[in-house]
DNA sequence: ATGTAC
C-alpha cells in the first residue's frame, strides 16, 4: 500500500510537530508523527522515512502514535529515529524496530581537567587511546571469553564487569538500567552469536562508532550541568558503540525466524522488513530475552572500553584512571518494558527506540538519585568534528513520546554517496586545522562519516528542546577523535 | 551497524 506524501499533506500540530492522520491510509491504526522544525521537515521528503513510519503505524497493538525524531531517516523496515510502543498483550516486537546493532549507545565520561591546561596533551591522549581501544570491522581484542564467561556477561551485564575489575560500583549505578536488563536469557542467544562476540568485548567496531575527547564549550542550564558534574572548558570523553557482531547475529537470527513464521503468527505486513512476533508468543518472548542479553553485552562493551580509556589516561597524564568518571550511559537501539500513561491509564508497554534515546523527566525513579531532580541525562553525539550535546529529559516528553528524544545528528547522505563525494584526506586536514586530531581506522570510513553526510545536530537538538522532549544542558566540542 | 551474501 503506497500513498505519496508531501509536506503540504502534513498537519502541523505545533511549531516542531507534524502529523500524518490515521485516515491517510486505511491500514493505519494510529497517527504517524514527525518532530521537526520548518528547516528540517523537508529532509523527510527525500527518502522512504514517511512511508516507513506509516507502515509502523499499522502494526497490531501500537499505542498513541508512530513517532519519528528530527534526526530520523530511512532504515531497515522502521525509520532510524523511530519510537513505537506496543501493548504487551495485543502488540508485537520487531527486530527492525530496534536495529541490527542492539543497544548501540553512548556514554559520557568527565575529567577534573580544564582543556586550556592540558590542550598540549590531547594529541598524545588521542594516540594512546587509539593504542588501547581495538577497533575496525570484524576486529576482536585481547579479551577472549569462554562460553561460560560470555553467558555471565549476557545474563548479568555490568555486574559482571564490576566483579571482574572492569568497572567501579559507581559506574554501574550511573547507567541506564544500571547496565543490566533483567529479562536477559543467554540460552536464547545462538552459539554463532556467542562465537562472534567471544573476543569483541572492549572493542569499538567501525562505521559511526568512536571515542572522542572533547571539552565543554557552553552551558545552557547551570543547575542541571552542576548536577551532572559538568563545568565550562572541562575535558570530557564520549564513547559510541554497541553489541558488535554478537548483537548483529541475534538480530539476524530472529529476523530470519520471524519472516518465515509470519503466516503462523497471523501477521500480514505492508513490508517484510517489519517482520515481528507477538509479544506474548513464545518466539516474541525469546527474542526479547535474547535482545536483552545482547544489550547487556553492549553495556559491558562500553564499560570495558572505558577501562581502556582510563588506562590511556593514566599512561599519558600520570594521574589515576578513576579521575575519569562516568556521567551516564544510554541505549539508543533497544526495546524496553516500561510503564506509561495512555488515555489517562497507566499501562505496561514494550517501547521500541531505534536511533532514539530514552529521556525520562525529572523525578522518575529509574534516574540515578544524583540526577533525579534534573531529569535523565541524555547524550547526543553530533557528526564528527562538529559538536555534541548533553540534554536532560523533560516532563512533557513523557506523555508526548513515551519519554524519548533524538539520538544524534542523523544521516542525510547515504554511505555510498558520502564515499563518492567526500575527499577523506582533505577532510582530515580540515579537521586538523580546526584543532581536531583524528585517528581514522580507514579513509573510506572517514568519508562516510563526514559532517556533510549528516544533518546539523544543532537544528536537531533545538527541535527536541523546542518540542519539550528534552532540555539543553551543555554543548561539547571535539578535540581528538578515534574512529572505528 | 555487520566476518556487506542462504
Amino acid at each position: 500500500m503506497s500513498v505519496e506524501i508531501h509536506v503540504s499533506d502534513l498537519i502541523q500540530l505545533d511549531r516542531c510537530l507534524w502529523e500524518i492522520p490515521v485516515s491517510t491510509r486505511p491500514d493505519m491504526r494510529v497517527p504517524a508523527r514527525i518532530y521537526a522544525s520548518e528547516a528540517l521537515i523537508e529532509d523527510f521528503m527525500q527518502d522512504r522515512t514517511v512511508s516507513q513510519i506509516m507502515n509502523v503505524s499499522t502494526l497490531p497493538g501500537i499505542e498513541k502514535a508512530a513517532i519519528v525524531m528530527p534526526d530520523g531517516h530511512e532504515g531497515y523496515g522502521f525509520p532510524i529515529g523511530g519510537v513505537a510502543a506496543f501493548d504487551i498483550n495485543e502488540g508485537v516486537v520487531s527486530p527492525g524496530g530496534i536495529g541490527y546493532d542492539i543497544n548501540c549507545g553512548v556514554r559520557l565520561m568527565f575529567t577534573p581537567e580544564k582543556y586550556e591546561n592540558i590542550r598540549n596533551k590531547i594529541p598524545e591522549l588521542t594516540h594512546e587511546m587509539t593504542r588501547m581501544v581495538p577497533r575496525g570491522m570484524g576486529r576482536g581484542g585481547p579479551i577472549k571469553l569462554s562460553t561460560d564467561q560470555i553467558n555471565q556477561v549476557l545474563m548479568r551485564g555490568v555486574e559482571w564487569a564490576v566483579e571482574q575489575g572492569y568497572a567501579f560500583e559507581e559506574d554501574r549505578i550511573r547507567m541506564e538500567s544500571n547496565g543490566k536488563l533483567p529479562d536477559a536469557d543467554a540460552s536464547f542467544v545462538s552459539e554463532q552469536a556467542k562465537k562472534r562476540g567471544h573476543d569483541q568485548l572492549g572493542t569499538l567496531g567501525a562505521g559511526n562508532h568512536f571515542v572522542e575527547i572533547g571539552r565543554v564549550e557552553q552551558i545552557f542550564h547551570t543547575d542541571a550541568a552542576r548536577a551532572f558534574g559538568l563545568f565550562e572548558d572541562q575535558v570530557v570523553i564520549m564513547i559510541h558503540t554497541g553489541s558488535r557482531g554478537l548483537g548483529h547475529q541475534v538480530a539476524t537470527d530472529y529476523l530470519r525466524m520471524f519472516v518465515k513464521k509470519l503466516p503462523e503468527y497471523g501477521l500480514n505486513l505492508p513490508d517484510r522488513e517489519l517482520a515481528c512476533a507477538p509479544i506474548n508468543s513464545e518466539d516474541g518472548v525469546r527474542y526479547l530475552k535474547a535482545m536483552a542479553a545482547a544489550a547487556n553485552f553492549a553495556f559491558c562493551n562500553r564499560q570495558v572500553i572505558s577501562w581502556e580509556v582510563r588506562k590511556a589516561w593514566e599512561n599519558v597524564m600520570k594521574s589515576p584512571g578513576d579521575q575519569v568518571e562516568l556521567l551516564y550511559d544510554v541505549a539508543h537501539n533497544i526495546a524496553k518494558r516500561e510503564r506509561h500513561r495512555v488515555n489517562s491509564e497507566e499501562k505496561e508497554l514494550i517501547v521500541h527506540r531505534k536511533g532514539a534515546t530514552r529521556a525520562f523527566g525529572p523525578g522518575h525513579p529509574e534516574i540515578p538519585e544524583r540526577y533525579r531532580k534534573a531529569g535523565q541525562p541524555v547524550l547526543i553525539p553530533g557528526s564528527m568534528g562538529t559538536g555534541s550535546f548533553v540534554l536532560a529529559g523533560a516532563e512533557s516528553g513523557m506523555n508526548q513520546a513515551f519519554g524519548s528524544t533524538c539520538h544524534g545528528a542523523g544521516r542525510k547522505m547515504s554511505r555510498r554517496a558520502a564515499k563518492r563525494e567526500v575527499d577523506a584526506q582533505k577532510l582530515k586536514k580540515e579537521l586538523a586545522s580546526m584543532g581536531i586530531s583524528v585517528e581514522a581506522g580507514s579513509f573510506a570510513g572517514l568519508a562516510e562519516e563526514a559532517p556533510a553526510a549528516y544533518k546539523d545536530v544543532e537544528l536537531v537538538v533545538d527541535t527536541v528542546h523546542e518540542a519539550g522532549l528534552a532540555s539543553k544542558v551543555a554543548l561539547l566540542r571535539p578535540a581528538g577523535v578515534i574512529k572505528g
